[in-house]
DNA sequence: CGGACAAGCTGA
DNA sequence: CAGCTTGTCCGG
C-alpha cells in the first residue's frame, strides 16, 4: 500500500455540506483521520476535519496546517451515519465530537483497576438491554456491574445521565472507589485517550473515545437526551448505534420505557422490588370541593404543615406545569379551567365566547363542570401560584423555574415548574397542583410525562419503603385508569398500551417522521419527489412520514433547499 | 457561506 | 453604456 498523498476535508462552513481534497505536504505528513486542519477554501482560511485519505486525481491545493486532534478515526462512520440519520451537515457532528480548544497532546490513560467491592446484591437484572427501574434504585450498582463485566475488553465505559449535576455526583462516587473517570469539556483529551470511564450528558453521546467496551444510559427516556436544536439527534440512539458498531453491551434504564426505547417490543426486564422503589403516592380528588379552599386542598395543607415540622432543609416542593402561554379562563364559582372538549387544551378568549387554540371550534362561555356562565381571566404561572401559596400557608416560599437564577434557596417551601427537580435534591413532600394537565394534555406523550415527573419527584422524597416522604397529586380525574395504575405501580399495562397505541396511530417508532418548518418549508416540501413518503400539512409546517428512516433520509436529502430559513426535525 | 461573474434594470 | 442590483454557480 502506498502512502496517501491527499486528504478529503470536511470544512467548518456548515452551509457547504461537501468535502474537498487537499495535498499533504512534508509539514503535514503525520495528519490522521479525524484531525483538525486549516485549509484555504475559495480564498478563505477555514478550519476543518480530515474525513478520508484519497489519491489525488488532479493538481490540489495544499493543507495549510495540522491544528490538533479531532474525533478518532474509528468515529468517522458514526458521524457519517448521524448526518444521514438526522439530515444535517456532517460538520455539525464533527463539531460535536471536537474539543472546545485545540488539543495537540494526549495523556496516557490509567489501567483499568478491578473493583474490590462489586455489589453482590444487584437490584437490576444483569442482562444488557432495556430495564424498567424504579426511581429510587441507585444506578451506581448498574454502572459498577457494567464496568466490572466489560473491564477486560478494550475501550471506555460510557455512562450518560440527564443532567450535569448528576454527572458530577456520579463521578465523585466512582472516584471514591479509585476508578478513573473523565467528565466534561475540560477532559476532552482524556476521553480521546480512551479513559476507562466516561460520564456525561446528551452531548457526550459523541464522546471522542475510539471504542466503547460498554454503555449505560440512566433515565434513557428523559427529554434531556433529545437535542431541541438542529440536528435533533437523540443521545440514546447514538449510543445504541456506537455500541452496535463496537459490539458492546448497553444498559438502558427508565422508570417507564417508551415505545421508542423498547424499539417496538412491548415488554422489557424489570428491576426487582419495583413497587417498593416508587414513592408513596396519594391522589387528592378535588371534584366537588369548595373552590374557596384555594390552590392547595386541606389534605395537602395538613401534609405541608406536617412536613415543615421535619428536619429537611427544603421540606416541600410544589410543582405546577406551565399551561400554554397567554390568558386562561376559569370558572368564577368552581375555579375549573375552561378546556377544549376535543383536545383538552386551555381555551382562549374570542369576543364573548371561548375558542380552542388548536382549531377545534369556539363555544359559548360557560363552565363545563358546574354550568356557571361566569368565567374569569386567570393568570397561570409560578409567580401567581407562589403568591397564593404564600397566602394560604402564611409562610415565605422560593420560586424555581428554568429562568430563575441559581441563587441558594432560603425558604423551606419551593414553588415552581419541573425545574425544581434539578434544583432540589431532597425534600419530604412533593405536591403536583394540577396533575390533570398531564392526564388531559393533547400530546400522546403527556400521560407518560406525568408518570416520569412523579418518578423524578420520587427521587426527592425517597422510596415508599423508606417512609421518608410522599408525593401528592391534586386532580379532578381520580378515576383515570393510568392514574390508578401509577398509584398501584402497575406499570406493565401502561407500557404495553403505549406500544399498542403507537402501532395503531402509526407514530414512531413504527414509522419514521420529520417535521419541516420555517419560511421555505413549503417550497422544500414541494420539491420532494420520492413516492415512499407521505406529506401532511400541520399548523406551522409539514410532517413527512416514511416507513423507515432510510427512506425518509433518502427523500429529504434528494429534495432541494430553497433560500430562506428551514428547520428539519427528525423524530 | 461568500466571492465571481452574468444578466437585467435604470438614467442621462 | 457605466453603474448598480439580483441571481446562479462553485469552491479541491
Amino acid at each position: 500500500m502506498t502512502t496517501p498523498k491527499a486528504v478529503r476535508v470536511v470544512t467548518e462552513v456548515s452551509a457547504v455540506d461537501k468535502s474537498f481534497d487537499y495535498a499533504i505536504t512534508p509539514a503535514t505528513q503525520h495528519v490522521g483521520l479525524g484531525d483538525r486542519v486549516r485549509v484555504n477554501f475559495n480564498g478563505r482560511s477555514v478550519r476543518g476535519w480530515v474525513s478520508e485519505f484519497v489519491e489525488p486525481e488532479r493538481e490540489l491545493k495544499e493543507l495549510v496546517k495540522w491544528l490538533g486532534y479531532g474525533p478518532p478515526p474509528e468515529l468517522t462512520p458514526l458521524l457519517a451515519w448521524a448526518a444521514r440519520r438526522w439530515v444535517a451537515p456532517v460538520s455539525r457532528f464533527y463539531l460535536a465530537t471536537s474539543p472546545p480548544r485545540i488539543i495537540t497532546d494526549l495523556p496516557t490513560p490509567p489501567k483499568k483497576i478491578g473493583l474490590t467491592d462489586v455489589l453482590r446484591e444487584l437490584e437490576v437484572p444483569l442482562v444488557p438491554g432495556v430495564t424498567r427501574v424504579a426511581p429510587s434504585v441507585d444506578p451506581l450498582g448498574i454502572v459498577l456491574h457494567a464496568y466490572e463485566t466489560s473491564r477486560h475488553r478494550e475501550g471506555s465505559l460510557l455512562v450518560l445521565v440527564p443532567t450535569e449535576g448528576w454527572a458530577q455526583r456520579l463521578r465523585g462516587r466512582l472516584a471514591q472507589r479509585g476508578l478513573a473517570v473523565a467528565c466534561g469539556d475540560g477532559e476532552w483529551d482524556r476521553m480521546r485517550a480512551s479513559w476507562p470511564i466516561i460520564i456525561g450528558t446528551r452531548g457526550d453521546a459523541f464522546a471522542p473515545t475510539p471504542r466503547l467496551c460498554a454503555a449505560v444510559v440512566i433515565d434513557a427516556d428523559d427529554s434531556a437526551f433529545r437535542s431541541e436544536a438542529s440536528p435533533t439527534y437523540h443521545a440514546t440512539e447514538v449510543v445504541l448505534h456506537r455500541a452496535q458498531l463496537d459490539e458492546a453491551p448497553v444498559w438502558l434504564c427508565s422508570a417507564l420505557p417508551s415505545p421508542a426505547l423498547l424499539g417496538g417490543s412491548e415488554t422489557c426486564a424489570v428491576a426487582r422490588d419495583e413497587v417498593a422503589g416508587w414513592p408513596a403516592i396519594s391522589v387528592i380528588d378535588r371534584r366537588g370541593t369548595d373552590p374557596r379552599d384555594g390552590v392547595l386542598s386541606s389534605e395537602v395543607l395538613d401534609a405541608v404543615h406536617h412536613a415543615l415540622r421535619g428536619g429537611e432543609e427544603v421540606a416541600v416542593a410544589i410543582v405546577l406545569q406551565r399551561l400554554g402561554t397567554g390568558r386562561l379562563f376559569g370558572c368564577r364559582s368552581c375555579g375549573d379551567l375552561a378546556r377544549c372538549e376535543i383536545c383538552a387544551a386551555p381555551e382562549a378568549e374570542a369576543g364573548s365566547r371561548v375558542t380552542c387554540p388548536n382549531g377545534h371550534g369556539e363555544r359559548e362561555s360557560f363552565c363545563r363542570s358546574c354550568g356557571s356562565t361566569q368565567l374569569k381571566k386567570i393568570r397561570s404561572g409560578v409567580t401567581t401560584l407562589a403568591r397564593d401559596v404564600t397566602l394560604q400557608l402564611g409562610q415565605a416560599v422560593d420560586e424555581v423555574t428554568a429562568t430563575t437564577k441559581n441563587s441558594p434557596l432560603t425558604a423551606r417551601v419551593v414553588v415552581g415548574t419541573e425545574a425544581i427537580f434539578s434544583r432540589v435534591r431532597r425534600c419530604s413532600l412533593v405536591v403536583f397542583v394540577d396533575f390533570d394537565q398531564y392526564l388531559l394534555a393533547p400530546r400522546e406523550r403527556a400521560r407518560r410525562e406525568g408518570i416520569l415527573a412523579v418518578a423524578k419527584a420520587g427521587r426527592l422524597v425517597g422510596a415508599r419503603s423508606e417512609g421518608r416522604g410522599s408525593v401528592m397529586l391534586q386532580t379532578r380525574r381520580g378515576d383515570d385508569k393510568a392514574l390508578q395504575s401509577l398509584v398501584a405501580v402497575d406499570l406493565t399495562p401502561i407500557q404495553v398500551q403505549d406500544v399498542i397505541d403507537a402501532r395503531e396511530l402509526e407514530i414512531p417508532p413504527f414509522v419514521a417522521r420529520a417535521e419541516i418548518s420555517g419560511e421555505s418549508a413549503a417550497a422544500f416540501v414541494a420539491s420532494i419527489t420520492a413516492s415512499s413518503v407521505a406529506i401532511t400539512s400541520v399548523d406551522e409546517g409539514f410532517t413527512v412520514t416514511a416507513a423507515t428512516h432510510e427512506e425518509l433520509s433518502t427523500a429529504l436529502l434528494a429534495a432541494v433547499r430553497p433560500p430562506g430559513r428551514l428547520r428539519l426535525a427528525i423524530e
